[in-house]
DNA sequence: TATCTTAATCGTAATATTGCGATTAAAACA
DNA sequence: TGTTTTAATCGCAATATTACGATTAAGATA
């Protein structure tokens, strides 16, 4: 055991937790920061601005690559990576949506 | 290795990160979502909901506890959970705020 | 072509997460 | 008091994540 039972759950459930990991990370938040920051886009200077070696840079963005947040575009021999528009859209309605699911009743017990 | 860095990064940065990773468990997603459906709060009914052992429906429950998403209260042998409406409605908060933090600009590379 | 630069990938170690059977603790009930 | 119910905790196995040194691949440059 120590494997996630994906297949339990809905769709939208295992979507929701797979963009909520994608961003269950502070190198990948400050990853996301810098390059909302830095509005066009930068390559390895990504890795001066962490505190983490190149390979674990890399492969941070990699998976914010994977969750489709972010996109990376060759240049010369670098790579210029920046955000991913409708993506990022998209992550924000389904948070938003799973949020504003809730509405406070009065009668709740606790 | 294999430690998270965390008193690399900013509290900001941590904190969104904590958030994230509390949501990042389909498990713990459904959890929400049937608390957010049945207004009042139910107890051991949620481990009957969910395809998973009581053990580890106890173990979900706490991590969302301690992130502050949701608060338990003893009713007579059993125990009634609901979503915390002030942490929920700080969260929606942060999250908001980050994701709205980025403006696409014309000029990205990519 | 040989060398440099940039970033991905490989391999591996350390640590964290997930899941559950067994046990425990506490209140309800007989 | 003894039993039942409810949910937490313990202990362990399986798996996933994080981090990085070493290597590799590909384009730039000398």
């Amino acid at each position: 055991m120590g494997a996630t039972k994906t297949d339990h759950f809905t769709e939208r459930q295992n979507q929701l937790a797979t963009l909520a990991k994608a961003i269950a990370h502070p190198a990948r938040i400050a990853i996301l920061d810098y390059l909302i920051k830095v509005d066009s886009c930068i390559c390895g200077d990504i890795v001066n601005e962490l505190p983490l070696a190149q390979p674990t840079v890399s492969q941070h963005l990699k998976e914010l690559k994977n969750a489709g947040l972010i996109k990376g575009d060759i240049e010369g021999n670098a790579i210029c990576y920046c955000i991913d528009e409708n993506t990022w859209k998209q992550f924000q309605d389904i948070l938003n949506a799973f949020f504003s699911g809730y509405k406070p009743k009065a009668k709740s017990c606790c």
